[in-house]
DNA sequence: ACTCCTCCTTAGCGCCGCTAAGGGAAACTT
DNA sequence: AAGTTTCCCTTAGCGGCGCTAAGGAGGAGT
């Protein structure tokens, strides 16, 4: 196996990912999916949390998020932004654990700042561009990160609580299910009609 | 030491967590700040995620998070709640990580369902309601992770990118940190103002 | 006096991230 | 062509982890 770099530990890391999870995504054994010693990687990383970071770094590129196309509304715009970030997370396994423990790389950073510059465009204060964006990652991360830890524990463990003396509770599960898309676009509609109301004076 | 149980084992490990932080926080390490062995503690848990789980509950609870109070609007509990919840997970070292790595105990269900109840009261349905506090509960845990997070490794990781080809973002640094409390009030005002139009037609 | 149950001990398994030291091949230097 | 340096990997192993197995001390119940 030649050509070991940088970039296929975490092409490959993310490829073991999905395989094992994040628990068991170890390096001896990211390793020898690559047909090498464990000592060999530390090479091209320095220590195992570059490598989730770059991991984290490649699932925030992949959702290819960026400014609003010409003559978009920024409320659908990002709309469409929040839900391609939701969309790559949930592509990888554990991705929001992933990227909830990583720092910010470099690749990310550009496509930022113009998705920033394109808000003040559109009548947004710099703090407030910030702050909004910074809102929407929060909630996004944050929902997500249920979703999957919901959807790796439910799997193992199958107790659930008892619903008999929870009766708003039951309904509410009863009109629908307490995750997924539905749930998702709620609190998204929610934030982005919050910004509406908070822009206007 | 006498008189070791399950809630001596939660305590210790909160005050623990705070001296050494999450990846300090070991078994063993546990065991001997209680003068006893390591496996003495698997008389009381099942496993380390089973001690995880009852800190996090104890963090919640700790919370005193509950119904509005007589004629309170629901804006001005959901905020208060919501405040009390964050400061909650800032209270303890990685607060939100070990939060958000648990999986929710019974104790803090009950006190759930009498908020739903208070929030159908004052017009909301049983699914609104639900999605209304996980949405916040979402937009919190991702507002504090990234908060302790950036806390924890930028006090040891000092890089910080370079603001000369960023105009905006380094505008939007100018007038305001990144983080505390004035960033979390405007997601959390933003949520709200979001909820008061979804909540009316 | 005897058994049982509770709660701890000692010993150790298989795994982890990571370091130390060195080897072989290729690529430069002279 | 010979020597040297650099790159990228190997073998060996350290200290620490979560957790299990087996057993012992001491009080409670009969």
């Amino acid at each position: 196996m030649k050509g070991l770099t940088r970039d296929v530990l975490i092409e490959a890391g993310l490829k073991l990912l999905d395989e094992v999870g994040l628990e068991g995504l170890t390096v001896r054994r990211l390793a020898a999916e690559l047909g090498v010693q464990s000592p060999a990687l530390y090479w091209h990383i320095r220590t195992k949390q570059e490598l989730l970071d770059g991991m984290a770094n490649a699932i925030i590129v992949r959702a290819g998020m960026g400014p609003p196309l010409p003559g978009e509304p920024w409320q659908e715009w990002l709309a469409r932004r929040a839900r391609s970030y939701r969309a790559s997370l949930l592509a990888s396994r554990d991705g929001a654990r992933v990227v909830s423990g990583a720092v910010r790389g470099g690749d990310s950073v550009r496509h930022f700042e113009q998705e920033l510059a394109a808000m003040v465009e559109r009548g947004f204060t710099p703090v407030q561009a910030l702050r909004t964006i910074t809102a929407l990652s929060h909630y996004i991360n944050g929902h997500v990160l249920q979703e999957q830890a919901v959807a790796s524990t439910m799997a193992e463990r199958g107790e659930r609580p008892d619903l008999s003396e929870l009766p708003t509770l039951a309904a509410a599960l009863r009109s629908g299910s307490p995750i997924g898309d539905e749930v998702f676009e709620y609190g998204l509609a929610t934030l982005i009609k919050g910004t509406e109301s908070v822009l206007r004076p």
